[in-house]
DNA sequence: CTTAATATGTAATATTATAACATTTCATTT
DNA sequence: AAATGAAATGTTATAATATTACATATTAAG
């Protein structure tokens, strides 16, 4: 699937599927433990394309873990951030599945305000500029966040 | 004053002046009003090049207002942000003033992670690209954050 | 099967931000 | 100058986001 195509309808239980068994590829090669909250929260930030808050996910989390603490989550998202398989929306403070973990990749997010569906789109092109530019007035550059708001297709 | 020249150092007195002469302006142009609360804030957060974030500055602001409140800070902060005196950085929750608010502008904002200093540089042609790249997909951008974060040359 | 590291449980609290409503200040019209 | 309406500020409370500290449990490796 390209990343395009997820502002349209697409079969989406493959692509949580091919999410989660990208995920366990990753966490062996990378020799980390994919545990099962671990898992089900990369399951609850991957069921849909929308920018989901830690609290929203900890509410879907407690149907089936009643006695479960916000802790929880920051602790599973810590991790699957770190394993590079979600990336935090800062300008939301809300999370995404990443889809293309597997490689590396430079991407800005686009974040519909409307729908909330937020994907990623490849900017290498981008991310070589700033980093010649910083580099250019002699700042070491080490992580870029970019964050492009407005509106999909679909509700525009 | 030219950005770049920003991380040397320089005659922070004048920066911080010329920085609340051009709110001045601005905020008559506009027909807005700059109270006192308003342009003290401002003034403090312009005090350094460091980011702030709202309880710092809260601190600060109670040194000569012992009572004052958290919203007393953020409605500041709306007015500030909403006038383009101020921005936020989404990546830090934490604000810097504009030095170039007279002018329209896009840019990037560069953090060292280690001092804290932030500054903006003109990115133009990467907004530009980001557009580009967003509209071929039907995107239609409205807002854009661009946060490099890495080492300024002083701390380096 | 022990042990050391990693993960999770549990409680408390820190940090960031907003809502709701009362009062005051300010600019404008009279 | 007084009346008025809009904008700003005061005040209280609380919502939303995130982390710390320490106890217990699980797991992989020797």
């Amino acid at each position: 699937m390209h990343n395009d195509e997820l502002q349209h309808p697409h079969n989406h239980q493959a692509c949580l599927e091919q999410a989660l068994h990208i995920a366990d590829t990753i966490c062996v090669k990378k020799g980390v433990r994919l545990t099962t909250i671990r898992r089900r929260i990369l399951e609850l930030i991957c069921s849909s394309h929308k920018a989901i808050g830690a609290y929203e996910l900890l509410d879907l989390f407690r149907v089936e873990d009643a006695k479960a603490k916000p802790v929880t989550i920051y602790r599973a998202l810590d991790f699957l951030i770190t394993a590079g398989l979600v990336h935090k929306i800062e300008s939301l403070n809300a999370f995404i599945g990443c889809l293309q973990a597997e490689k590396q990749h430079q991407s800005v997010i686009l974040i519909c305000d409307q729908c909330k569906n937020a994907y990623e789109l490849n900017a290498a092109p981008v991310y070589e500029s700033l980093f010649t530019m910083s580099k250019k007035i002699q700042f070491k550059p080490t992580s870029l966040t970019i964050e492009l708001h407005g509106l999909c297709v679909a509700c525009a």
